[in-house]
DNA sequence: ACAGGGTCTGCAGATACACA
DNA sequence: TGTGTATCTGCAGACCCTGT
């Protein structure tokens, strides 16, 4: 039992009508969300998916772009001078995916558990948690900027009027808040080491102390019963 | 109805190589 | 150099058959 989409690539469906089973045929396949994640933050070149993506395999990714690209959720564009080539970027129907990771990333949040020894954390999949993470009823009315450093990681959240804006580098205008933490050698950078950190003070601040407190409100992994 | 075993198929991963 | 493609191997899961 195969579908085509496109010209070339064949692929498993479930054969049913419905929308769970169609967006898994679309995006269910392994490591096609993680690029979705990554396209999702930014465009991205083939080998900076390859870098951000640490363990896929080449031909996976290529056959993965060329997947999405065949489903109208990936498109190729060429990079803007004065690189050369070309880069991968979401399309509309890419972008409007992003709601749905987000769910999927907040319920994710709430299932991770301990990290274990080989995981690793991509600036990516910080970007995506903060979205996940926030809420917006917290943030309502609310206006502040905060710029996080873990290591060499620096990603940035911005709320103008209870609306978020994050993503990767220093903020776009001075944060109000900024917060390195320090984490030991062997730890994991994850979003519950960082808050730890946060919540135990061990992290320094550079601009208004007060909005710590609001971030570790406004950025919340919700819980689940 | 269910369990167990054998076979087949498709996918992931590694590696080498092609091409603009 | 960047962006893939080709090929091979190993493995997991789907499927089928048979026995209880």
């Amino acid at each position: 039992m195969q579908a085509c989409y496109g010209s070339a690539v064949k692929r498993r469906d479930f054969g049913q009508y419905c929308g769970l089973a169609r967006a898994l045929e679309l995006v269910g396949e392994r490591w096609a969300l993680l690029i979705v994640r990554n396209l999702i933050v930014r465009p991205r070149r083939y080998t900076e998916l390859q870098t951000g993506l640490a363990g896929i395999p080449t031909n996976v990714l290529a056959t993965r772009l060329k997947e999405l690209e065949q489903a109208g959720i990936v498109e190729r564009q060429v990079a803007p001078a004065p690189a050369r080539g070309v880069v991968y970027a979401l399309t509309a129907v890419g972008r409007s995916l992003e709601p749905a990771l987000l769910s999927l990333a907040r319920w994710g949040a709430t299932q991770l558990g301990e990290p274990q020894k080989g995981d690793v954390v991509t600036p990516e999949g910080m970007v995506l948690n903060l979205r996940a993470v926030f809420q917006s009823a917290e943030a309502a009315g609310l206006t502040a900027s905060w710029e996080i450093h873990v290591r060499d990681v620096v990603v940035h959240a911005v709320v103008t009027d209870g609306a978020l804006l994050t993503g990767l580098g220093p903020a776009p205008v001075g944060p109000d808040l900024t917060i390195t933490v320090e984490l030991d050698d062997d730890e994991l950078a994850s979003y519950r080491a960082i808050v730890s950190s946060m919540r135990d003070g061990t992290v320094e601040l550079a601009g208004d102390r007060k909005l710590l407190g609001t971030f570790l409100r406004v950025f919340t992994v919700p819980r689940v019963a």
